[in-house]
DNA sequence: CTGAAAGCGCTTACAG
DNA sequence: CTGAAAGCGCTTACAG
């Protein structure tokens, strides 16, 4: 149980267990750059094995001013959307033998900056940062010159960068499509904040379809707040008060569908009968929900993935070429088919 | 938008500039070991802050031999419970200045192996492990002489090592003892596999309760599954079919409960009136499901902060001290109370 | 208070 | 096919 910190097999020690020169021990850990006769090779491989050696990254990083890891850098940890998205990251990062570096900016700019600062001194290799709402590209990013990409998020100047997002303008259409399909012609949005670019792209979803279905204005409507249980539950509260001939409704986050579900429930409305909902979200638990959601799915896994692919071109591939923007369309999920997979 | 890696500056260069040698600019850089003087310390700083200087994290974990890195490894990353883990972990380790490499086991001792091989090549000073059920402690970790906690299970081998975990036992027992205090003398539990270290204490906390209450045998039961929601839907399945006398549920994870009552609500049982329930948990869209279900909630974000409290106390106080075993009572959340949180 | 020098564990251009 | 040597960017014991 001795904590004694066991020194470690160095490439020297490899070396000099199979009377060989540390170059030639290098040649073979790395398979190159220089061919290694066959017998040495295996001297030096049965050595490695005895010793348990692994190399040390660390040192390897060092002399090859590549570290193989990148930084990824969320606004918080508590919303549960962001490890969605990170599970997406992990998964090719694990498979591309990247590092990750995972920093939680807690919604501010002073310390997403101070992220930034940190994982350039760890000298990740890249980025992928979802910015904080509003904020703008921070200087000592761009004057990196270290690659990133942006995900979920495209406003202001990150617009000009490297970037995937979800389509949730489509995403919102679909919603209203499929209530308008129903034979549905009035339909409430309840959304996030006015001023944000996520749900402006919502909104001018739910335009696109009601123009289209030519939904009279004053039989619809959009109600903003932020993307969070209580704005679900109190639009739906205020719906009831004050559009009783609003016979449907669309969610535009999970936490909104929650909170919407909740209330309507409290309010003894049922659920696609007196009420019908089209969820547009991400959580797993969505769709179990009985009498099941019709959801519209967030690719938010997805997101990760195409994330880290975008990034790894980037850095591997030294094209400083055209700027990839990603937009991945939404996934629909109907709440009764989508029972049998569980 | 050139990709041209300029170079960073280093020590030298900051040297360099400010006319001093590199050791005073690692002294005012370090704070130590040797005083600097206030003419040479300020002209340091200015030259860094000039040259927006950050030390190379590499070139310094190499030369102090501690990479301020902890391995962390959970047997997967789709169930929802791992990021709560990590939730508590990162933020601690984020206070602390500790980077954190995150790795996914895909359920198999191999990988689990892998993982842990590729991670002391990274030079991690320390371990996070939630272990694959069921497997032994790998000799490959203990021989490495690298400091590790166990996280979430400590069964067999694992017992001998520090860990923190929950008291499933009380958890369920306390669940229990809150049906008998509302009247029920019918009790089901649906736990996961019957062999699970986890489950048997569950199942034993369920004896504590019966036993202490004299509820009768014959009135009880016990359904073993998977922590699923299959299994929370095919058990409740299967108590309203065989054991139509019991009045009350107790789910044993998050997903069972989903699935328990997506069930319930299928069959047209109101939940609290012809069904009682509550549920051992950890999500929070737990608590907002109408009729409110009373939780007892699993401090799955604890268990991380604490997972990283004691393995910093490992690596920073070199004591081989005494091994910890932390167990962390469950909470509990009153479904109708709780609901003003939100 | 200051600095020259060794060394952390690797990779690789260079010479043989 | 092999190896001696330089160097990646730091820290720190040692000498002054």
């Amino acid at each position: 149980m001795s904590r004694l910190k066991k020194k470690r097999a160095t490439i020297t020690d490899i070396a000099r267990e199979a009377g060989t020169s540390i170059s030639t021990v290098s040649y073979v850990l790395n398979d190159g750059p220089k061919p290694v006769s066959k017998e040495n090779r295996k001297k030096i491989l049965d050595v490695v094995h005895r010793l348990s050696y692994t190399p040390d990254m660390v040192a390897r990083g060092l002399k090859r001013r590549r570290t193989m890891s990148l930084g990824v850098i969320f606004p918080d940890m508590t919303n549960t959307y962001f490890p969605e998205i990170l599970r997406g990251i992990l998964e090719i990062t694990q498979h591309e033998k990247y590092n990750i570096m995972l920093r939680n900016a807690s919604q501010s700019v002073a310390a997403q900056n101070d992220c930034i600062r940190d994982l350039l001194s760890q000298r990740v290799d890249g980025f992928i940062i979802r910015p904080i709402a509003g904020s703008q590209v921070p200087a000592i990013l761009c004057d990196s010159g270290i690659p990133f990409v942006v995900v979920d998020r495209s406003e202001r100047g990150w617009k000009r960068y490297d970037s995937v997002s979800l389509n949730n303008r489509k995403a919102i259409s679909t919603a209203v499509e499929m209530l308008v399909r129903e034979g549905h012609e009035s339909i409430a949005l309840i959304t996030g904040p006015r001023e944000t670019g996520t749900s402006i792209e919502r909104v001018n979803g739910f335009m696109d379809a009601s123009d289209l279905h030519r939904l009279r204005e004053d039989k619809c409507r959009v109600l903003y707040g932020k993307y969070s249980v209580e704005t679900g539950r109190d639009s739906v509260h205020t719906i009831l008060n004050e559009n009783p001939g609003i016979s449907a409704v669309v969610t535009a986050s999970t936490a909104i569908t929650f909170g919407a579900i909740q209330e309507l429930r409290r309010q003894e409305m049922r659920i696609s009968v007196e009420m019908s909902l089209v969820a547009y979200g991400y959580s797993k638990w969505l769709t179990l929900l009985f009498p099941p959601v019709t959801t519209i799915e967030q690719p938010v896994v997805e997101m990760g993935r195409r994330a880290v692919h975008i990034l790894l071109q980037c850095i591997e591939k030294e094209d400083s070429g055209s700027r990839v923007r990603e937009i991945i369309d939404p996934v629909i999920i109907d709440g009764v088919s989508h029972q049998s997979n569980f």
